[in-house]
DNA sequence: CCGGATCCTTATTGATACTG
DNA sequence: CAGTATCAATAAGGATCCGG
C-alpha cells in the first residue's frame, strides 16, 4: 500500500474517503452514541446516562445530525408521558466494522498506557 | 454482540475504549494526517498540500498532539534551509485497520450519497 | 419524560501576517 | 521551509426556563 509519486490519485481518493467519514463522525460523541445504540434501541435518558459526560443539549444535537445522515432513526410513541426511542438504521449498521476496530484499538491503547512510563 | 441488561459492564468497557480512541483521534484532521503519512514520510508543506483545507496552525497543532501520543515522529535535519520530516511510528501503524475501515466506509458512503435522492 | 429556546462562558478553528 | 503570533469567527458546553 505504498504510494509512490506515480499514483497520487489513489492517495487522494483514500484521503478524501477518510475525510468524508470524519465529517460525519468527527464529533466527540457520535461514535460512542452509535456504539451504544448498536447493542439495542434506547431512549434519550438512557443514552445520556450511558454516554457519560454528555449533556442533553449536545446529545440532542448529535442525535439530530446522526438522524439527518440516516444513521439513526427516531421513533415517537404518543403514549401517556411520551416516549421517544432511538435505534440504529440498517445503514448505521454498516459502521459496525469501523466501530469494532476502534474499540479494539482503544482497548489495547489503554493497556499500553498502563504498562509504559507507569 | 447484543448487550442485554445482564452484562452492562461489557458495554461500558466497549464504550470507554471507543471514547479513548476518539479522545486521541477526534480532530477533524488527525486521521487524515495519519493516513497520509501511512504511505511514506513527508515534510510539513507536503502535508499541508495533501491534507487540503488545513492551515499551518492546525497542522502544527495536530502534529504535536500526534507526536505526544507517540503516533508520529518528528525528525529535524539541520541542513541549509532546515528540513523537518514526519513519519508514522510503529505504534501509529497499529491504527492501520481503523484507517482502513474508515476509508472503506467513506468510499461506499460517497457512492451511496450520489445514488440516492440525487 | 423529551427535548426546544435562550443566554453565557470557554475552547477550537481559521485567515493573515510575520520570523528564524 | 517550518512554523509562531495575533485577531476574529465559530463551535462546544453548561445553566436555566419552558412547552408538549
Amino acid at each position: 500500500m505504498i504510494c509512490k509519486e506515480a499514483q497520487p490519485a489513489e492517495c487522494r481518493g483514500r484521503l478524501r474517503a477518510i475525510q468524508d467519514t470524519m465529517d460525519i463522525l468527527s464529533g466527540k460523541w457520535k461514535m460512542t452514541i452509535i456504539a451504544c445504540l448498536g447493542f439495542q434501541k434506547k431512549r434519550f435518558m438512557d443514552l445520556q446516562r450511558e454516554v457519560e459526560g454528555i449533556g442533553p443539549k449536545m446529545l440532542a444535537k448529535e442525535l439530530q445530525e446522526l438522524e439527518i445522515n440516516g444513521l439513526v432513526q427516531r421513533t415517537v410513541s404518543c403514549t401517556k408521558p411520551l416516549t421517544v426511542e432511538y435505534h440504529i438504521t440498517e445503514y448505521g449498521q454498516t459502521l459496525r466494522p469501523v466501530i469494532h476496530e476502534m474499540a479494539v484499538w482503544g482497548k489495547q491503547h489503554r493497556h499500553r498506557i498502563m504498562h509504559t512510563t507507569s
